[in-house]
RNA sequence: GGCAGGUUGCCCGAGUGGCCAAAGGGAUCUGACUGUAAAUCAGACGGCUCAGCCUACGCAGGUUCGAACCCUGCACCUGCCA
């Protein structure tokens, strides 16, 4: 079988580790305890962490045990980044993010058997730290001038830095610590953008316990263009489905780029690489067909959403971007396609244009910018180009009666529904 | 606390009394080409009851026929000095 560290290297999700040889003779000698963890920043998780949790998932196919680590108390410090300070949240809002957080991540490792995850949370052995015992144990093993060179705190020495988050490096370590010692974790695994922090905590275990611990982290993943992966035109790629619908995170994956796609096949799929080596050399005959973001999109959405979301995703993305004419589609077809994709209601006696549509759906921000891509030639109902801003929605135009297939440009689309 | 500089549209950044909804670049959107890809070329890019009007150049007030541009006060940021 293959070492789980010459799988995640091929499947390039290795950018950064610690001696990597005594790493590969631990994993090797039996299960071994690691922890990756995330900040509540937001009520919802986005695919930059995906790739953590699923990096940690491999780990754990692979026998080893993860703690997965919610920042109960470093939500509440804030990790530096360079385009300056954050603005706090409340302990209340952080506390609620941290409980989606911690359900959200559960769902992708199994929490039964011997190497079953466990789910911390660092405010346990934060909250009631005293202070000098804090400067004693944990300060005194970081030298500020060390701390000053790092990347993210001399990027912000001009612009400003507050003491809250230039401490934060130390809550890290001292995570890593902590763990280590209820835990026995030997190994913490992240982002690049994390490998300051995760070495700060290497570096604390050997300074205060004398122990040999690793580190592990993956690469920036970008985009073609050398972007950070993870946004889209609309914003972040959300794993939550209130934040961003099934259907919108299929869309996501299947625009993804050729250049990029089987990259992303490796990272974040369990396809074996023979099977992703199949799709690729699909692909690379055949690009127009697409076959390697569609297999990308399912598995991905599969994994975040499950088989049945999947489904009805493919099928809405089959019907609104297929060549199968619309009005030959059954409205019940229609009708789900269309709910998934984003529908909007609008009432038959207000005799909405298409410019109201538009709005009323989100393809436009303003009237104007709707009038705009009338004018430009960007707006169709049903796949017919609309070059009237006061085409009204009625009549022969809805499809069943009450529907139209709205769409803007060549990839956003969204229901409507007149009544 | 003193001195100097700064605060412009999503971001960077020009503009220093009318020709400014505001140069240029980036981002974004649309079109052509296409494959829900990339590259390239072209156009758009505050809002509206859209050939006109309204709102906008840190905030408040003032001068002026007219202010992003001048004056006063306030807030915030940066640098130098203490």
């Amino acid at each position: 079988m293959t070492h789980v560290l010459d799988d995640l290297e091929a499947r390039g999700l290795v950018a950064h580790s610690t001696d990597r040889d005594a790493l590969r003779a631990e994993l090797s000698e039996g299960p071994i305890t690691y922890y990756v963890g995330f900040d509540p920043t937001a009520p919802s998780l986005h695919i930059g962490n995906l790739l953590q949790i699923l990096t940690a998932r491999r780990l754990q196919l692979a026998g080893h045990k993860p703690l997965l680590l919610v920042g109960g108390s470093t939500g509440l410090i804030g990790d530096p980044k360079e385009a300056g300070e954050r603005v706090m949240n409340t302990k209340e809002t952080v506390a609620d993010w941290v409980n989606r957080i911690a359900s959200q991540v559960s769902r992708f490792v199994d929490l039964d058997g011997a190497n079953g995850a466990t789910i911390v949370n660092n405010l346990d052995w934060t909250a009631g730290l005293s202070t000098i015992d804090y400067l004693r144990d944990i300060g005194k093993h970081f030298p500020v001038n060390r701390m000053l060179a790092r990347d993210v705190v001399s990027s912000r020495l001009e612009s400003g830095i507050s003491y809250t988050e230039f401490s934060y490096v130390l809550l890290q370590s001292m995570d890593y610590l902590e763990l280590h010692r209820r835990h026995g974790c030997v190994l913490q695994t992240g982002g690049s953008d994390q490998w300051g922090n995760i070495t700060a905590g290497v570096e604390l275990i050997r300074r205060a316990d004398g122990d040999k611990v690793h580190a592990l982290a993956t690469p920036l993943i970008t985009k073609a263009d050398g972007t950070k992966f993870g946004k889209t035109e609309s914003g972040t790629v959300w794993l939550d489905p209130e934040l961003m619908s099934p259907y919108a995170f299929y869309q996501s994956w299947i625009q993804a780029e050729d250049s990029k796609v089987v990259e992303y096949l490796r990272q974040f799929t369990f396809l074996e690489l023979h099977e992703i080596a199949r799709v690729e050399a699909e692909h690379v005959q055949k690009p127009g067909l697409r076959a390697a973001q569609r297999r990308l999109a399912a598995e991905v959405t599969t994994l975040v959403h499950g088989a049945e979301e999947t489904a009805a995703a493919e099928l809405a993305a089959r019907a609104l971007f297929g060549r199968a004419e619309l009005e030959d589609l059954p409205e019940a077809t229609l009708a789900a396609a269309l709910r998934e994709a984003g529908a909007v209601d609008l009432l038959a006696a207000d005799q909405p244009t298409i410019v109201d549509a538009l709005v009323a759906t989100g393809l436009a921000d303003s009237k104007s910018a709707a009038r705009r891509a009338v004018g430009e030639g960007g707006a169709y109902v049903n796949n017919e180009r609309v070059t009237d801003p006061e085409l009204v929605l009625a009549g022969d135009l809805l499809l069943h009666g009450s529907w139209a297939v709205l769409r803007k440009g060549k990839r956003s689309i969204s229901g409507v529904s007149v009544s």
